[in-house]
DNA sequence: AGATAGCCCATGATATCCCAAAATACCCCA
DNA sequence: TGGGGTATTTTGGGATATCATGGGCTATCT
């Protein structure tokens, strides 16, 4: 199973290229498609990358649960779910070096600037600003240190 | 069922290459992958040393409670852990001699300078600094034994 | 025409490969 | 049980490939 690990920080240079980072390209492909699928996380102020395997998989979900139902029924919260993160995911072109721009709206919500920095995540990754991730991974560390013997996940 | 035991010490060369020892590549190679990954311990100062296969039934377990879903209803507990582990993880390769390179980053979190130990801890291992794994074992044996007749593990 | 995205090649840094020596562990036989 | 020889393992260092990054050129769309 092709895993995304590890952080790597690189440079967006003045034609708005990254690459991605190598690890994360032979990940993409051990999937079968070489381009990860971005969108907008609804949780932070970062962008998620998620191989189109992945995202077919949260589809599948979807549909099983009744996402796609034509008619009037109890699901509006999940033709929402479709609408939102669908709509806004785009694949994304990466060039003979393994680099991909990453379009305006993305760039804006995550707040990057000239670096990007590649967050692995096991089956996904994300793209933040480095600062940001910096700061928020040590307030993770914090929460999770802070439970003493808590409860369960 | 392949075991990680026992302890080895090994010399850290000037590019920056420690050898795993054999017993711990053998193990490797049984479980599928020779490479193993490695983390920053949030408990010690050491580094974590996992097989593949491993970290593989974590981050199937972590997503079968829902660290994948894209929306906030998801337990920020679990977001947090996903972040905090996999992004620090780090696939080590090996050379044909079995050597890897220790990332700087893990190298200060365990104060190793020029030597590495290599600890067994059945399905896992770690990697400390020769001296601060000496301090910790003595320190785990006295507490043990302070146990006067205790029915601890 | 002008701007933009895609494509190709160049470069420096660094990790990986490959061959070889030193050290240690293992084995077999007396 | 001991001794010597052999096979693994660890360690060393030069050559090579990979990767991130930069820049130019060309096709495309407006």
């Amino acid at each position: 199973m092709p895993l995304f690990l590890h952080t790597y920080t690189n440079r967006i240079d003045k034609k708005g290229r990254v690459s991605l980072p190598a690890p994360f390209r032979s990940a993409l492909a051990e999937t079968g498609k070489e381009d990860p699928v971005i969108f907008r996380s609804l949780i932070h102020a970062a962008i998620e990358g998620w191989s189109q395997a992945q995202l077919e998989k949260l589809v599948e979900d979807a549909e099983a649960k009744g996402a796609y139902d034509p008619f009037p029924s109890s699901s509006q919260r999940l033709d929402d779910k479709a609408t939102v993160l669908l709509s806004d995911a785009q694949p994304l072109k990466s060039d003979g070096e393994g680099r991909v721009m990453l379009p305006e709206l993305f760039i804006a919500h995550a707040g990057i600037t000239d670096k990007a920095t590649f967050v692995g995540r096991g089956k996904t990754f994300q793209i933040w600003q480095p600062n940001d991730f910096t700061a928020y991974v040590e307030e993770a560390r914090e929460r999770l240190s802070a439970e003493t013997g808590g409860q369960e996940e």
